[in-house]
RNA sequence: GGGCGAAUGGCGGAAUUGGUAGACGCGGCGGCCUCAAAAGCCGCUGGAUUUAAAUCUGUAAGGGUUCGAGUCCCUUUUCGCCCA
């Protein structure tokens, strides 16, 4: 009987749908389990990185269903985004169309793979029924004061007269026009994510099942500091003061000089009357102003002229301007210690300013070649001297905020959210100014905000910026003339939010009961390239959610996963590659089973994976074994097995075992998310079989393995387990909802092989019963063995390792 | 520059967390089937010496801890990711 995976994947692909299997149980005892993989931008057809994604999920939804869980397992549309307006330019087509027919093409994609969504909860962003709450949202953030406008920086193309996304501009300049990209100040939207910092840092710790690289990167880039700002006063002018910021105050006695960001105000007015000062101003703004280029270039700084005391010595410390200095972090100066930081080291050398050493590893002064940055003891400090570097710090602090000189301050890298963007095709921004410039929330009444379609895209600029009477109103209010914000949001606005709509998708409301029954999501899974952005701004949404009210839950994604990406020839698939391989070739070819296994088989999840034309050959040579053993075997299949395990000849029970063991493995690894692994297992098991077949036709044995066999099979490839169960004459629906136990007593039974060996080394290996392998007696089973004991004649036995079993290491002289 | 991680056959990767290194798959070699090929089935497959049995060697390099190290510690090299 052949296998023929075209018509059989596309009958059970229909008779899922039918059925409504995977429908999400509105009412049901059983425990929920929420599976979510991060949805698609739908850029045209499916690739090579959605197919592992979709896979691993799918593999989770189907276990859990088959244990008994009430599964959620939904899939949408991440539908707004400049690809969109691209090719609105490029092929004349409206973004909407383009998005919408995408979205066709990529769903009957998806559902050729065989995954188990339930579709009726399918999401698309760029609908007006789903912005409608985040515009509702967006003005909640805004009464609650997490909703804020001021000027920021944008990239600005002077040709084509639009803002450019980060990744449009390229060395410099725009991506289609060429030209070198300004630096534009426009007053932009803005949430308040800061003010969730130190939350947001504190959640991690219950984050337990997040990988913890993706723990540390968000850690890293929230960027907790703690430390104190310190006010040094300038000496010809007690009036004035320089407040710098640091995280090391008690080094405060090894202070040699104070460092200024040419930006700092300061060194602005130092400028005005110095040209010196002014050239190195300048210069410095010309010479590229990112940390990365300044961390290459040399430290290079120029006397400011001005003085200020010391606040414990009252000596004169010189203040330099100094290139290294970022206005943005912290204050925009420090004072620089040499002997403990290494910036300030190589800038002292180069200015021969004073090196002083504070903290000594065990309380002495060394030769210093470089700054030391490591803890210690205090020296050379006054009244901090012999206190470790952790005490004297508090003790800095508590002095100086006592004089009033000082206070405690901690610091975070995060910046607020900017969330404007210039933008046709996104979600527009609720919001109306009057001609007095005073900012008016859309009322709840008048929401949703849509977009106009009549768009021209053949004039540069924003379109809704132009277009002929979309942005112009009237104040709700009062009646006076008003404009609309003419600026969008930034699509992680959507992304942020859409796996609590997935809970109930037609609510009136943006969430309602449904959201505490599901939430959090159980299992998410998705790139690492989220690992910071998508993953940090979706937390901030459930912590602000939490604030106002609206969730009692913080944080939205209880397990994660993170997978590698999917390699040919050692380089990501990209088109400008020409390395992809189109899955619904695949697909086509071989069959969704064949490539879902391929997938999971390959590679550990986390980790890359490399294409290989010649696995996917292999993987669908599985398929067809798994075929043909069960094909020629059917006349044995729905025979119960219940013999007695002694009453069974060897072969039979070692087979026995297997199946057992194997149960066991599948289930522990797909817990654990270690799918390769628990495809090589039923690989094994399947090669056991044959074997088996070879000696031994026990129609009961046979039965129950290929039985068993199915419903292990089932999460992995469910086209072929599905085919096969109901040709074995198996109730239909019963194999999704079932899953198989094994019996450790079972397992317990198969033979244990204890290694012998001698000074370390491997000689052999006697065979046990879990029962009868004391030490005593394997070592006499060793003297009696010809092979093992030519070791041991005449040798004096110092002593023996035994480890129960496992291994009896023999130490001789 | 800083942080994190990785390195195992010709290749992708296993290894009960300190206890038989190389499971499983790919590739390769040999056999069966066939008029032949494909498919399928069976066997072998880290390296070296050797007819074989066997022995030695082997997890990026070097050192250490241990009865025992792919696994733990130190040094070095290379690669990857993130931040700047």
């Amino acid at each position: 009987m052949e296998y023929k995976h075209l018509e059989i994947e596309k009958k059970w692909q229909k008779e899922w749908e039918d059925n409504g299997l995977f429908v999400a149980d509105k009412n049901t005892n059983k425990e929920k389990y929420y599976v979510l993989e991060m949805f698609p931008y739908p850029s045209g057809r499916i690739h090579m990185g959605h197919v592992r994604n979709y896979a691993i999920g799918d593999v989770v939804a189907r276990f859990k269903r088959a244990n008994g869980y009430n599964v959620l397992h939904p899939m949408g549309w991440d539908a707004f985004g400049l690809p969109a307006e691209n090719a609105a330019i490029e092929n004349n087509v409206h973004p909407r169309e383009w998005t919408y027919t995408n979205i066709e093409t990529m769903k009957s994609q998806l559902k050729r793979m065989g995954l188990s969504y339930d579709w009726g909860r399918e999401i698309k962003t760029c609908d007006k029924d789903y912005f409608v709450h985040e515009q509702k949202f967006f003005l909640d953030l805004y009464n609650a004061g997490l909703a804020y406008k001021k000027e920021s920086y944008v990239n600005w193309d002077p040709v084509d007269k639009t803002v450019l996304a980060n990744e449009q501009v390229i060395d410099g300049k725009g991506w289609r026009s060429g030209v070198r990209v300004e630096q534009k100040k426009l007053s932009q939207w803005f949430l308040k994510i800061t003010a969730f910092a130190e939350e947001l840092i504190v959640g991690l710790n219950k984050l337990d099942n997040w990988p913890k690289k993706v723990l540390l990167m968000q850690e890293n880039w929230i960027g907790k500091s703690v430390g104190a700002s310190i006010k040094f006063q300038l000496f010809n002018n007690a009036a004035k003061s320089i407040e710098v910021f640091t995280t090391r105050p008690e080094t405060i006695f090894g202070a040699s000089f104070i460092g200024l960001s040419p930006d700092h105000p300061l060194s602005i007015e130092q400028a005005k009357n110095n040209s010196g000062i002014a050239n190195f101003i300048q210069l410095y703004k010309e010479t590229g102003l990112t940390t990365e280029q300044l961390e290459k270039t040399e430290k290079l700084g120029i006397d400011s002229l001005l003085r200020v005391k010391h606040p414990y010595t009252n000596e004169e410390i010189p203040v330099y301007i100094a290139n290294f200095i970022l206005m943005d972090y912290g204050t925009g100066a420090i004072f620089g210690c040499p002997a403990h930081d290494k910036r300030d080291f190589e800038f002292a050398k180069k200015y021969k300013l004073e090196i002083i050493q504070v903290v000594g590893k065990d309380g002495f002064t060394t030769k210093l070649d470089e700054a030391y940055t490591g803890d210690g003891l205090m020296i050379n400090s006054e009244f901090l001297n012999g206190l470790t570097s952790i005490k004297a710090k508090s003790k800095i602090i508590d002095d100086l905020k006592s004089k009033n000189l000082a206070k405690a301050e901690t610091r975070y890298k995060l910046r607020d959210w900017g969330v404007s963007r210039q933008r046709y095709w996104g979600c527009p921004i609720p919001i109306i100014y009057l001609e007095d410039g005073t900012i008016v929330p859309v009322p709840d009444d008048q929401l949703p905000v849509e977009l106009p379609d009549d768009i021209d895209w053949t004039k540069a600029g924003n379109p809704l910026d132009r277009h002929p009477t979309w942005k112009h109103t009237s104040c709700p209010y009062t009646g006076k003339p008003a404009t609309r914000e003419t600026d969008t949001f930034d699509t992680f606005f959507e992304s942020s939010w859409y796996f609590a709509r997935f809970c109930s998708p037609n609510s009136q409301e943006m969430l309602d009961d449904e959201y505490d029954k599901w939430m959090p999501v159980n299992q998410y899974i998705g790139g690492i390239e989220h690992a910071i952005l998508h993953l940090l701004y979706s937390r901030f949404f459930i912590h602000a959610m939490n604030k106002l009210g609206k969730s009692k839950i913080k944080e939205p994604f209880e397990n994660l996963v993170t997978q590698g990406m999917v390699l040919k020839g050692g380089a990501k698939m990209s088109k400008s590659l020409g390395n992809t391989v189109d899955p619904e070739e695949i697909i086509e070819k071989f069959g969704a089973d064949t490539i879902r296994l391929f997938i999971l088989f390959s590679a550990p999840v986390d980790k890359d994976l490399e294409w290989n034309n010649k696995g996917i050959e292999g993987a669908n040579r599985f398929i067809k074994r798994v075929w043909n053993f069960v094909s020629n075997n059917i006349s044995f299949i729905n025979n119960k097995f219940e013999q007695d395990f002694e009453s069974l000849l060897g072969e039979e029970k070692s087979f026995l075992i297997k199946i057992h063991k194997t149960t066991k493995k599948v289930t522990v690894d797909i817990q654990n998310m270690q799918f390769n692994t628990a495809v090589a297992a039923l690989m094994e098991l399947l090669n056991s079989a044959y074997k088996f077949l070879e000696k031994n036709r026990n129609p009961k044995l046979v039965g129950f393995f290929v039985c068993q066999f199915i419903q292990l099979l089932n999460p992995f490839v469910p086209h072929l387990a599905n085919e096969l169960w109901v040709r074995s004459r198996y109730k239909k629906k019963e194999i999704n909802f079932i899953w198989p136990e094994w019996d450790d007593a079972i397992i317990e039974k198969e033979e244990i092989q204890i290694v012998i060996q001698i000074n370390g080394k491997m000689r052999g290996t006697l065979s046990y019963s879990s029962e009868i392998n004391e030490e005593k007696i394997i070592i006499e089973d060793v003297s009696k063995n010809k092979n093992l004991f030519k070791y041991l004649k005449n040798k004096e036995i110092v002593k023996t390792v035994y480890v129960k079993n496992r291994l009896l290491n023999f130490i001789i002289k």
